[in-house]
DNA sequence: ACTATACGAAATGTCTGACATTTATTCCAG
DNA sequence: CTGGAATAAATGTCAGACATTTCGTATAGT
């Protein structure tokens, strides 16, 4: 849709870098589509009431993750999904401040995640040193604590993803550590939809214990296998099965 | 080193975006350590002799990609290489331009490399289409076709880049196909360090080329051993043996 | 002598208005 | 109908002033 600035967001009152946010949750909802030409930098400053400079530098930052991209005398235009930069970090913080994620991303996010995050946890069980595990079993204390309660939801979400972000981290290896930022959307999501789950908290909590334990044990097999379980409940949360097609490694059967 | 301006880079007359390059550069050749005060803006313009716009740009870009921090009345600090968003694909491009790359930087990524790509062409075995065939292919070709001139060199990286990244597109998957940016800066590498190796090209573009016959074949296991065997040959062409531990996976035994 | 408050220097952040540059369109001559 | 110059519209850049945050320092009070 070529969707006016005046529909999709009321204006802003904080720094550049918040309306780069309202900017990006626009564009991540699908407001407009790929290879449409995005609204001028005039429009944009009466609507928002901002000056140019505030505009301009928030375009920056859309232009730097990949949303859009501006060439002069042209215009700016949104590009295409496949395009943006799901690894850059700020994505990942306007994903998960998303109310309703988009549909794709999150699939796609996950199925990253059920391929690799295995394979992680094994590194993680070769790997870790001590404060690795200390920060692992925080984390785990800290899903524990807050899982009775219901109204720390969002509490509970945060040690859910302290949990996974310290696996990353224990795999030692800076690229690896840097994807477990990309976490968070997709625990977001996964929490937002299995809320009305019943009893499904106690049997995750238990999963994630016995991640940590075959960590600390430096099981790298039982790693492996305990995050797939942790991966397949999560799945079935999500009604994502996995989605495409192999689930996390095939073996010997290519069908 | 409190490296002053004067020393580590000559002025630019570039773009705003020119500028950024040249200032990451200087950061990822480890002119200052982590947490160090960077320049201020006023020297920077001085410097450069350029507008305090083109800098504060330039500066905004590198606080983007994680290489600073900047706080209003602070200044301006370095940040640690853990916090750097290695997986931003301009990250990859600073890094691949640099005549020096970061000697810890090449080995993580490779490190990464080694543990992730195997899987990855299990997934592009499973899930290639004809079009990402004839991508893998046609780079194929091109690395043969400019592999006898040694003149041609950087184009022979460009289509070797290309192999592996249309590889990492079969996967069908977002946050892959996002990754096969990060090859750049390692390739170029391996290139620069074994252009002294006789011989070693033929082998090469045989593993290359067994590892295209196995996912044209839809045969994940071949694909995965094949590209095992690009990334071995590499890894003893880049030095990096198989750095801390785990070469891809272990199947069944641990140890 | 020590603490607490107030002041001021220094850095980054923001606003404003003008001008430069690139791109697509339009209009006119050939 | 085609080619090219003028024009309009968008982004990119510059320059100067002002606002805001932070830290150090001086000063007064206890």
């Amino acid at each position: 849709m070529t969707t006016l600035s005046q529909l999709p967001l009321p204006p802003d009152a904080g720094g550049a870098q918040a309306l780069a946010t309202t900017l990006a949750h626009a564009i991540l909802s699908g407001k407009w589509a790929s290879g449409e030409t995005f609204p001028r930098e005039r429009d944009l400053c009466e609507h928002f009431s901002a000056s140019r400079n505030r505009v301009r530098n928030a375009l920056a930052e859309l232009s730097g993750s990949g949303l859009i991209e501006r060439t002069a005398g042209r215009g700016t235009v949104v590009r295409d999904i496949e395009d943006w930069h799901l690894l850059d970090p700020q994505m990942s913080e306007w994903m998960a401040g998303l109310e309703a994620p988009h549909p794709q991303l999150v699939r796609e996010v996950f199925a990253f995640r059920l391929s690799a995050e295995p394979f992680v946890s094994e590194l993680a069980a070769l790997a870790a040193t001590g404060q690795d595990l200390a920060r692992i079993e925080s984390a785990l204390v800290g899903m524990c604590d807050s899982a009775a309660d219901p109204a720390r939801r969002e509490e509970h979400a945060d040690h859910d993803v302290a949990f996974h972000d310290a696996i990353y981290r224990a795999s030692h290896n800076l690229v690896w550590r840097q994807m477990g930022l990309l976490l968070r959307p997709s625990i977001v999501a996964l929490i937002q939809h299995s809320h009305h789950q019943a009893g499904s908290l106690d049997d995750s909590l238990e999963r994630h214990r016995q991640v940590f334990d075959a960590i600390r044990l430096r099981d790298p097999e039982a790693a492996r296998d305990a995050t797939e379980r942790v991966l397949a409940r999560t799945a079935a949360d999500l009604g994502v099965e996995h989605g495409t097609r192999p689930l996390t490694r095939p073996a010997s059967l290519p069908d």
